[in-house]
DNA sequence: AATGAATGAGTTTTCATTCAT
DNA sequence: TATGAATGAAAACTCATTCAT
């Protein structure tokens, strides 16, 4: 049965409490719940992680893990510029579709002014890969004269994340403001589209024909 | 004095439970700090709008409402289509910026899924005037040729939305990820400007030239 | 019945938070109990006094109050000093012996290192009354040739306190180490006895004999 | 290594227990916190003492032992018996100075109503040979006509100690009540000539002059 | 023998809500 | 009407003790 097995243990807390950070925010989650669900007593929680604070860092850097992990298998090194942005924000949107633990997590621990995120050190080295390959895809199409020269990188990444999080993390406040439901899976395939049309839209080099907007 | 004076007590605890609901969120929010905030007895509360969820509809309902008026005042009907689309995002932007209780209240309603909104019948309507304005600027502009024709208005619309509200909303994590800070004036119009790229970007009629995406 | 009435409510917590505290400590009693002494619900404590700790402070406040009001009632201006001395010595044992909730709580209060007591301003002020009578009667006694001239008034207070409150406070370790019962009231009247002849000894004058001590 | 040292581990123990039981007293003392402060497990804890309370026992019966053993380097045999009376007040009052634990542990002792030291059968052989040589002291003292005669030994010896004790137990809260700092090497050195004139003051024989008190 | 994982009963504390005045 | 005293149910957290390994 595996008993008296810490690792074991401490996975199971940490799956049980994503499940209910999920389900209901921070302040919402109920410690009870999450020791119930991980079959442990709260005791074994507080053993643990120490608080339901530490409880959270730990769900929530895991969680950064995870996404940062995913996005390690994404391989667009040898991809053409094109490909790469497309594969690179279809796959961070599914991430999230996928994942909605984290989209809450983050709100939460955005609504708490982001406190616990603020003590882990690992979190800035750990968005360097995927920044890394975004800057180097948006170099070789500049070099190659098919995308616009003046992208700022981090503000893109910021774009291409926010086009798919805000829609999925609002879905319930959309849906009620736009009378629809943006549950079903062909809702995702067409923002997804959409998110695509916008992203690449943007990137278009259309320094030869007239730009909408005045250069600076 | 102002005493025995409804209107007034009412108008006083939307005030403060709004501050008091942004700063906490809905679970973090506190009656009896919201009575004091307000100047009035937690009975007073209950007496006017009846629970803590009642209050808290009422006050969602406010900000959507002002973000309407908000909206209303945008006034684009004879603008050139560009001048329009970009009045548009910016007014929405700045909204978002100068109205941050709107937000945290928005992702609180979300991460209760939408259960108070859904019970108000007046948030579909009021979203049909900005709505309009839009449409009818992205028809104005493909049939003077100068943006794309297959623009989708509602996904368009959320696109807008979503490029500044989740900058704004998740500052607290982007800072930690991106280790800078984003709270000042300057990464605001910064932030701005990108919006409008991207928004304009993709609005670009670049149907003459070889888009980057194989058409569907 | 005199319900809803916030400060009979309070007296009732006060007078019950002195009864646990003085029969388990500060560590050891329960709130809860407290409580259903006091026929309040917990929260009633919480909302009266904030915390344990703060029940704690305001009960320890108050037993000092009730010292002071019991020294204030001690008339000793107009007596002879010896009889005076006498009087204070008695009352103070008395009080004490009277009042084994005061013992229990203050030595509570120095296992926890004086943390509550620190915070009360009154304190200061509050011995002042006592020890100018003290002093008063030891400078006449001194004037009148019948006590000795030297008494450090501060340190001499103490030791009048210690000789009581050590009897008092540890009568289950002394009842162990010296196999008696020194809980009869028998054994408070020779303790009395005994502090007096303590007391008065040391301040007899006796300058003109040879003192046991070399003079320094 | 010492692994599988039993009588190590509880020495170990022994002195990580007086240390905690020291700050925190009984009830606040945690077992876990021994543990580490001891290099052991607390499984081992409750192998060598078997409960909190026996360890606690364990404590309290070794510091009366160590009092006893220090009382026992004590020669006053063939002293003046002024000389003799000095050095076992200042004994005590050091032995308690120097180990504080003792104090706390008493007091805690106390606020149990002394149920841990009842079960010990030594403690009363234990005290003998101090009050044997304390009793011999004031015999020889009264025949070589310097000491009172009427002197009770056990009130004496509790008086000796409680003009110590009682300082040393009580100094937090008596430094808040005389706003003054009472933990320097000066003011013990000050209290304990204040001793020494109180104790030697009573014993006096001062029969020939007016006694401040009426004989009884 | 020795560890430390695991527990559960108990503790302080919180807070939306009710209701006597 | 309006207040704020009072509650109770539920929350986070603690800790001596047990027991599988």
């Amino acid at each position: 049965m595996a008993k008296r097995d810490r690792a074991r243990s401490e996975r199971n807390i940490l799956k049980a409490a994503r499940m209910e950070f999920a389900k209901s925010g921070y302040a919402g989650a109920r410690v009870e719940k999450i020791g119930s669900r991980a079959k442990v007593s709260k005791g074994m929680i507080y053993h643990c992680f120490g608080s339901k604070d530490g409880l959270f860092v730990a769900v929530l850097e895991e969680l950064y893990q995870r996404l940062n992990e995913s996005n390690g298998e994404l391989v667009i090194n040898d991809c053409e510029p094109v490909e790469g942005i497309q594969r690179l924000t279809a796959h961070t949107f599914r991430y999230f579709a996928e994942n909605p633990e984290f989209i809450i997590l983050v709100n939460s621990e955005n609504l708490m002014k982001g406190k616990h995120l603020k003590k882990s050190k690992t979190m800035r080295e750990m968005f360097r890969p995927v920044y890394d390959k975004l800057d180097y895809l948006l170099k070789t199409g500049a070099e190659q004269g098919i995308f616009r020269k003046d992208v700022e990188t981090t503000h893109f990444y910021i774009s291409i994340v926010a086009l798919g999080y805000f829609f999925l993390s609002n879905r319930y406040t959309l849906g009620v403001v736009f009378d629809s439901d943006l549950f079903s899976e062909d809702i995702l395939d067409q923002r997804l589209q959409h998110i695509q049309e916008i992203v690449l839209g943007y990137l278009s080099n259309s320094s030869d024909q007239t730009s909408l907007l005045p250069s600076v």
